[in-house]
DNA sequence: TCCATTTAATGAACACTGTTCAATAAAAAG
DNA sequence: CTTTTTATTGAACAGTGTTCATTAAATGGA
């Protein structure tokens, strides 16, 4: 048989990142396959292929997604943030829940790879970046006299601390379990890490 | 044909584990196979599952290796070192260059997911908290007043941040290039994080 | 020496992966 | 009512991990 024409290209692709999302959510990165996608919207697999490039095209479609809902949460925490330290404190808390809660959608952002010498599109680097930014802004207010290029380095050891310590955490490769545990080891990277970079103290890095 | 008795069991292992090392090196964990390994030592893909249990097994082997490769780095900087910040900092150093220079070893350690369900076998986590536990000897000097739940939280801390700068930074997903910033994260990190922990300002976490 | 037993090693088979593309059937156009 | 166009298919290909009946070589015994 051949078009049944029930679904524009565009309906067709909204069905298949859904659905795509939906088996990630509870089976994982692992569990998703281009097959099981197809047959999840009535689909063959050839159709899929009309639609995505190809398998990591249709990955990087959902972690897109899962980066602009990430960015949602941090977004709407920061506006009840009492001062930059305690913003920078919930901004930590929050991409902790996120990683915990929504973990298998989190993870694939970090467990897949593009093939090998094939790097990330530019649309996608402005997502991330997009994330990266706020931390950025959320620091700037205690920057002081420090450089911007500075102030840019410094939300890169944050963002990046606090992400190594939520995915060795969550993989069972700190010894410690629970959110809390990882809530309390965040907490103590940022706050003893603004302390120096607040420069309540005597020497320099 | 059968049984040429060539090798023992133990060569046999120590040979498929060479030759796996050598094709993770240059092909990364992606280019990894039960096939090529065998092919590469010589045998057919059914003498592989006569050794090792499974892939999964085969590759924790030879991220244990790689483990006690790290450790032996970082040991051996540890001896050459002025005083405790002075380690932390090498330590954080070492960790970097390793990472950067055997980079597909490295990575393997952590892009490698056991299957769903299944843990990270006891002998496996050993390894992992000798190299962690290295960290937290080398913080103890600055520990002062601190309690051990403390020190051990610190030393988590600096242990998963500078893990994630890294990870991040070596994915191209921390909008930096080259070893030098990478090091240059990793160095403000530890020294501000340090700064506070040492506790040469007046508020507290 | 020759046969029987043990066992190291094989490789075909199974179920899965991503990807391609000639074939097909249904809708649209003439 | 035919022809053209095109959406959709699904078989095919090369790869993956894993299993296990079969094979052939070494060993033990008479």
């Amino acid at each position: 048989m051949a078009r049944r024409s029930e679904h524009s290209r565009d309906e067709l692709r909204e069905m298949a990142l859904a659905a795509a999302e939906s088996i990630v959510v509870d089976q994982g990165f692992e569990g998703l396959s281009a097959r099981k996608v197809a047959s999840a919207i009535g689909y063959t697999v050839g159709t899929l292929y009309l639609v995505f490039e190809n398998i990591d095209d249709l990955v990087l479609q959902v972690n897109a997604r899962t980066l602009d809902r990430l960015y949602e949460r941090m977004d709407r925490t920061r506006a009840d943030a009492r001062d930059a330290r305690d913003c920078l404190l919930q901004l930590g808390e929050v991409y902790i829940r996120f990683a915990d809660e929504d973990s298998h959608r989190w993870a694939m952002i970090f467990e897949h790879r593009m093939a090998e010498g094939r790097e990330l599109p530019g649309w996608y680097q402005e997502k991330i970046s997009r994330v990266f930014a706020m931390v950025e802004e959320a620091l700037q207010p205690l920057a002081g006299q420090r450089s911007a290029r500075e102030v840019e380095r410094a939300a890169r050891v944050i963002w990046g601390g606090v992400h190594g310590i939520c995915i060795l955490a969550l993989g069972d490769r700190l010894g410690v379990a629970g959110v809390n545990s990882v809530q309390e080891l965040t907490e103590s990277l940022i706050s003893n890490y603004l302390a120096g970079f607040t420069g309540e103290f005597s020497f320099r890095s």
